[in-house]
DNA sequence: TGACGTCAAGATCCG
DNA sequence: CGGATCTTGACGTCA
């Protein structure tokens, strides 16, 4: 069982992902930006591996406008050192590498063109993953498409793409049910006729479900019938909604006590779960915790470091709670941990709590900052007591010094980031 | 024609 | 000038 999170990293630096505009699309630009990203890649692989996540999805964007035709850029051959570098450090620590072309990647489409560019977008990201010379259980997941006002015709259409692409694609395809038009019905008809695993999407599911009799786990039995030994273990994707009001809309965090119970009652726990979730990696980690089987006081600790100030810019008891908690080393609480985190997250934050920690957090550069420095952390801190400017000012440069200085223990803190 | 979704980049506005 | 916020972009479908 792993679980991973998809495309975005939150809480460390160098992590972020860059885009191209189409008039700053030249050959130099995009090099830049593609290489950029790669670095990016690796911090953010080497964060998963530390944090013991071996499921993460790349990002389309990490090549820029890669499938565009005004990218003529030959990637692959210019960036093959660090590509290959990438793929020997996933390997190395047999991390499970995805892709996922978005909802405007349609090979059933009646439109040629549209067909014809869904393709060579699917190529880039076969040709991505073959860059750093992933195994075949490194997918691409595909969504079937539109209905054009005919659901049997689109899926027929559908499945005639499929069979017209090439098998260095095909090897690396699964489909996903979606939550407008596509059920798990639908897709399980597509795979009858194409053998492209499916991963089953819990919260498209639940959204547009089909209109056979089956609860989630039972999809997920059925499903599992479709991932033969080379693509790798059954794959599904597991998200929240955001609230009652927007239902497909994914949720900030993953609540510990729906997931627990969601894990519980899966009938094979040998399965991949990637979470569609903002907060990303915090949750994937969280949920790592909530399953791990032989859980550390010191895994709790580690966490703990990171949220320690955001919880306390939140709430002192919160805080005291925690720590107190986490007193008992020998039966790590994992649930009651992240339930009081979650507590913090959602509450308000009040400027005095928020001052205190800021305070808090200064006396790591006090004898360390230069007066203009400590000057310039001064006057934004001002605007921020006087209400002229948000924290987000404060942060930044906090975390700026953090880097500068090289305090560890405080570089990856969530304060800064959340 | 605009909403949809996603995020970053760029533009613009404010004091 | 620093900082906040609004707009745009890149994609295809659908009402």
């Amino acid at each position: 069982m792993s679980i991973g999170y998809a495309c975005l990293h939150i809480g460390s630096s160098d992590t972020k992902i860059k885009t191209v505009r189409l008039k700053d699309a030249n050959e130099a630009n995009l090099l830049k930006s593609s290489r950029f990203n790669l670095n990016a890649l690796e911090n953010i692989l080497r964060y998963n591996v530390d944090n013991n996540i071996k499921l993460f999805r790349i990002s389309s964007d990490i090549i820029p406008l890669a499938s565009h035709e005004s990218n003529e850029l030959r990637w692959w051959e210019i960036l093959k050192p660090e590509l290959i570098n990438l793929g020997q450090f996933a390997k190395n620590n047999e991390l499970r590498l995805s892709m996922h072309p978005g909802q405007y990647t349609v090979i059933n489409s009646p439109y040629e063109d549209v067909v014809k560019r869904a393709i060579d977008d699917l190529k880039y990201h076969q040709r991505f993953l073959d860059s750093i010379e992933m195994p075949l259980e490194a997918k691409i997941v595909l969504h079937i498409g539109g209905m054009y006002g005919n659901k049997t015709e689109a899926m027929k259409r559908f499945i005639k793409s499929y069979k017209g692409l090439g098998e260095d694609i095909k090897n690396r395809l699964v489909i996903e049910n979606d939550d407008k038009i596509f059920n798990a019905e639908d897709v399980l008809r597509i795979y009858n006729e194409t053998g492209a695993p499916v991963v089953f999407d819990v919260l498209h599911d639940m959204v547009n479900p089909s209109n056979e009799n089956k609860d989630t786990y039972e999809w997920i039995k059925v499903f599992e019938g479709t991932w033969k030994d080379i693509d790798g273990k059954q794959k599904i994707h597991y998200s929240e909604s955001k609230n009652q009001n927007e239902k497909r809309s994914h949720s900030e965090y993953i609540k510990s006590e729906s997931f627990l119970s969601f894990y519980s009652n899966l009938k094979n726990k040998d399965i991949d779960i990637m979470l569609e979730v903002k907060d990303k990696n915090l949750s994937a980690v969280k949920c790592g915790n909530l399953i791990k089987k032989d859980l550390k006081a010191a895994d709790l600790e580690k966490e703990w470091g990171k949220y320690k100030y955001y919880v306390l810019s939140k709430d002192a008891n919160t805080y005291k709670d925690i720590r107190e908690l986490l007193k008992n080393k020998d039966k790590p609480n994992s649930m009651g941990f992240y339930e009081l985190i979650e507590k913090a997250f959602n509450m308000d934050t009040k400027q005095g709590n928020d001052i205190n920690t800021i305070q808090h957090i200064w006396g790591y550069f006090k004898d360390l900052a230069t007066l203009d420095e400590t000057e310039t952390f001064n006057k934004k801190m001002e605007r921020y007591k006087s209400m002229k400017a948000t924290n987000r000012p404060v942060k930044e440069y906090m975390l700026k010094l953090s880097e500068k200085y090289d305090v560890s223990y405080l570089r990856n803190s969530l304060y800064f980031y959340i």
